[in-house]
DNA sequence: TCAAAAGTGTTCAGGGTACACCCATGG
DNA sequence: CCATGGGTGTACCCTGAACACTTTTGA
């Protein structure tokens, strides 16, 4: 039975992660600087290669957390890229995620000594190999996810206020939202429930904080905003 | 710059095909019997290896010809399958395809000599490997694709009936649909036009023939039914 | 007292859904 | 002449969009 196998070539398999945060209140990606060839000193996605023994989302797990230091990540595949010439320097068919990270973890984002920064989306730098590709259909996949699953909360505090909620709601689908409809959808998602908490710190008045209660919405899992 | 590669692993990596197409009205899927270890003899999604030569979707073109003869199969990307004991013979990283065949090419389908036959959705064999997460995740996609994009067209002769358009989309989601809401909503998608034919063959009356206009589509692509 | 964000209802139009009958033709 | 599939229009409901003012309170 093995030489089926030992019949065909083996290849280089990698992850690239399309890291997406808010920063300044724009939609950004998270890039480090390569520290080899091909492109050595150039921004590119945070990369790695997947080993023999772990599986291919163990991989990104893993280039994700050696990156910021955070496990459970959320995380979703974007596709294989498996072009000849895709990378230059060798045969490496490529797993694109994307992943979600929260304002929660804006401290622990990026681990000391690596060479890591956010983009905003309108400001990133020439990228290299197909990595616009990938960040093109990262983002596609991503804005779809939010308006059917509930992925907005990966990118929000454990609590946050309705204006939050909106405010990123606008940033992802890049337009302004009526407050009035858009708290009605909001008021109909049952997943999305208040608590007895009030936060003071973005306006006199202040805001009601929300949570996402995931028992709810594993009960009825529809979620549409 | 090749030590860099070089202390990474390579794995094989694989392709994995969910042939859709129509049989006796019923989503069915082409599989074949395999014809190595393991699971040597079970029925199984088509496969093979991707070559150092070749991108991931050639391969998967690739394969597809190899069974069918055919080129030119509508095929989409369902994602990377990378656990690490998926293959219990070997590690292998797998990308799964799916891939519409029209009832257009119902002769030349599968080319003689291989052992592959249809299986109506509903009386699949029981499958081996990651095959039926497969086969799950493409259904999922290509019910996506038929509400969104023209890729119904892909499973129809050149030249359909509306009511051959509606059998299919009936098929496709799993649910009758009201013939003349139908009609109403195809009227409005500009891309799908009425030829001068009429077919004679299913009714008295004849029914008149549409076909799918790429040119119009390229102008205004938009697609909803 | 005022600035700044939070919170709250109603109206209207358009799209989607439900629904039943006549038509054309070959046998 | 009749059986079979092809083809057509309307009424209603409900969802989605537009729209402006009051409330609270810290400075």
């Amino acid at each position: 039975m093995s030489e089926f196998y030992s019949q065909h070539d083996r290849l280089y398999v990698g992850v690239d992660c399309v890291i997406f945060g808010l920063h300044n209140g724009e939609l950004s990606l998270l890039l480090t600087k390569r520290r080899f060839e091909p492109e050595m000193g150039k921004w590119s996605l945070i990369g790695g290669f997947v080993g023999r023994g772990e599986s291919v989302e163990e991989a990104a797990s893993r280039v994700l957390s050696d990156l910021t230091g955070l496990n459970q990540i959320y995380m979703e595949q974007v596709g294989a890229f498996g072009a000849v010439d895709r990378d230059p320097g060798e045969r490496v068919v490529s797993v694109a995620f994307f992943a979600l990270i929260s304002l929660d973890d804006l401290d622990s984002e990026v681990k000391e000594g690596m060479d890591a920064r956010w983009f905003g989306l309108n400001e990133l730098p020439r990228l290299g190999f197909d990595h616009p590709a990938m960040i093109e259909k990262a983002l596609k996949k991503m804005r779809r996810k939010f308006a059917t699953e509930p992925t907005a909360f990966n990118l929000l505090p454990k609590m946050f206020t309705l204006s939050q909620l909106q405010s990123l709601y606008e940033t992802i689908g890049g337009e302004v939202l009526d407050k009035r409809n858009f708290r009605k959808r909001v008021a109909d998602v049952p997943c999305i429930v208040s608590t007895e908490y009030i936060d003071k710190t973005t306006s006199r008045r202040g805001a009601r904080l929300y949570k996402f209660d995931e028992e709810t919405y594993k009960l009825n899992p529809h979620f549409k905003i």
